[in-house]
DNA sequence: AAAATTAATTAACGCGCGTAAAATTTAAGT
DNA sequence: ACTTAAATTTTACGCGCGTTAATTAATTTT
């Protein structure tokens, strides 16, 4: 194609026939300027293959056309998953997704923050630790930057959230195990990493009311972002001590259930709704994994899709308004329940 | 701490008494100045909070502290699990990694190498698709920035290449399968998204009649990434056609195994080496989630560690000489057997 | 303490682009 | 064809920092 690399937009300017303002107006939006113009450009373009300097782009304006995304953990596959749909949104409308991972660890949340705070991002979709957050540091950021948090939430604090309904999704599995067998006990971490896993207790124990059963919870201890580990090593220790009320364990997330499968399989345990076995495990998410664990498991999925996409456009609509929203915006997505063997 | 912001290097001058110059020097290498000025700059920066702008720094320097890390699938746990890896070795000597993951698709690659020679990185650390990847955008973009590929190569291209030794790897795990039990078939894809599939079951017949056996290899169709699903079904459909010559399928990587074991617990068949068992499945990689498997995955495992912390160290002694490596460099991490239940 | 070395300061330019104001061209409307 | 409105060009400045050369100050050497 080109002869001889353009270096700056003066030469691409000289070379074109086309103004360095224009081109750089062309460059901030290719609508600004008239149609026959804009294809000057794109004719010279596709011949001379220019890109302005991204570092001198960004030195001046206020806000780039950089997104940031921060999520608590990429090594688990909810949020690589959730990362992805929600990259993919950002490109679709011309904005660039810097994806960062906390690697489970608050205070790399932080450092994150304060990464992105030096690229000057146009918004930041957000996917807090909760109350293990640094509150204070995340609401500094907002004040600067228009924030939306999905997944989970720090409380009172930035723009809009986008989740999944946790009451009613844990209503609705629990409706569906207390009719089809025993009612379920709850099982979780005692410290839980996830910020979801609350409310879901919380869920739980209303849910369980509702219905008129008694409910169990059993909380086990542990650290950290591990949960198949947790789930295998103290699930099972609950289920060989034969801990559990009813024959039923509802997880507080598929991971946890994952490993508490694992663990039944090692004991000898037949796990499902069959008449041949024994007990009966439900989590929730619909982890990528789910559908291949042994029985597949049963659960409530969320709808990654929508999630992604109304965090990301939501977050969209403030940027481009230039405003603050009023009012906190909560959207919640329903959960749908994936029935498959293992409960 | 700050009374009022700091907007640029110059007002940081103003009020740390300390020239524009010497504190350009200090952050491009605080060593580079004299202790006494260091210690007065740090005081200064912990009273007023200010960082020099990104972009006007990169601006004019040819190579940033930018690391680009490109990965072909962020879903895939292997690859997050070994970009963190990455990320981590960057930052510990203070470079800065930008993570970006091809979903699964050869184009987004080369739309990433776009995106990052935008950047102007000092290095980038890649696992390319191998065949599928644009092997004239990797050889062109290679050109401008030094390039350490990791996991999967493309012939001939780039500085240095580290991954694991799959000769090695499946002969270990060939001979202890055929030392144990019946010697193994081998299970894949027609049209692997890996490249390291072609070199494991190269790897696998020479394993084979090394030890004296007549190598059965099942190429079942399936494009993607979605591997487990595969697995499954296609795995499946082998299994209950009897298709196997012997109760023993060697994986070409644990997703797949991941898959033909979930497959095999569907037809109710026991996996594994005990008395009661009908066969064996085993993998490659080590997956996180193949010690949560039914029964747990036997496999050989990659030492994720070793390899990124290698890959990355090699790319810094590229950046670092300023020169380009006069051969290129092939480091091979051994693979470890990991005995579990399912082989 | 003087000389030699090293480090910091002053002054000034350039990077590539955003952007504003004024002058000019082009297109649209009647 | 003539008026108007819209788009483009010219001209020029500024952003925040890298960097260099000449000068001055601080430190080390003998």
């Amino acid at each position: 194609m080109g002869q001889q690399k353009i270096r700056n937009m003066e030469e691409f300017a000289a070379v074109s026939g086309i103004s360095r303002p224009t081109l750089s107006k062309y460059f901030n939006d290719p609508d600004s300027v008239r149609r026959s113009t804009r294809e000057r450009i794109e004719t010279a373009l596709s011949q001379h293959d220019y890109r302005p300097n991204v570092y001198a782009v960004n030195q001046n304006r206020r806000k780039t056309r950089n997104i940031g995304v921060v999520v608590p953990n990429l090594a688990d596959p909810f949020f690589s998953e959730i990362g992805r749909e929600v990259e993919l949104a950002c490109l679709a409308v011309g904005y660039s997704p810097i994806l960062l991972s906390s690697h489970g660890n608050p205070a790399q949340e932080r450092a994150n923050l304060d990464s992105l705070r030096a690229l000057k991002p146009a918004g930041v979709l957000l996917a807090p630790f909760g109350k293990a957050s640094d509150r204070g540091a995340i609401e500094r950021f907002c004040r600067d930057v228009p924030v939306v948090t999905f997944d989970a939430t720090v409380e009172g604090v930035c723009e809009a959230f986008v989740g999944t309904d946790n009451f009613q999704s844990v209503e609705l599995i629990v409706e569906y195990l207390c009719r089809s067998g025993e009612p379920p006990c709850f099982f979780e971490m005692k410290t839980p990493s996830n910020p979801n896993a609350n409310k879901r207790r919380q869920a739980y124990l209303e849910a369980m009311e509702r219905h008129g059963f008694a409910p169990h919870i059993h909380q086990v201890p542990g650290e950290g972002w591990n949960f198949e580990e947790i789930g295998a090593t103290e699930g099972g220790k609950l289920i060989s001590a034969g801990a559990f009320e009813t024959d039923t364990v509802l997880c507080s997330n598929d991971r946890l259930a994952i490993g508490m499968l694992s663990a039944a399989y090692e004991l000898g345990l037949r796990v499902g709704h069959g008449k041949d076995c024994t007990m009966r495990i439900a989590g929730q998410d619909d982890h990528p994994f789910s559908r291949y664990t042994c029985p597949p498991l049963t659960t409530i999925a969320q709808d990654y899709g929508a999630i992604a996409n109304r965090a990301a456009s939501t977050l969209f609509r403030i940027i481009e308004s230039e405003t603050r929203l009023s009012e906190r915006e909560e959207t919640l997505f329903e959960g749908k329940l994936v029935m498959r063997a293992s409960a």
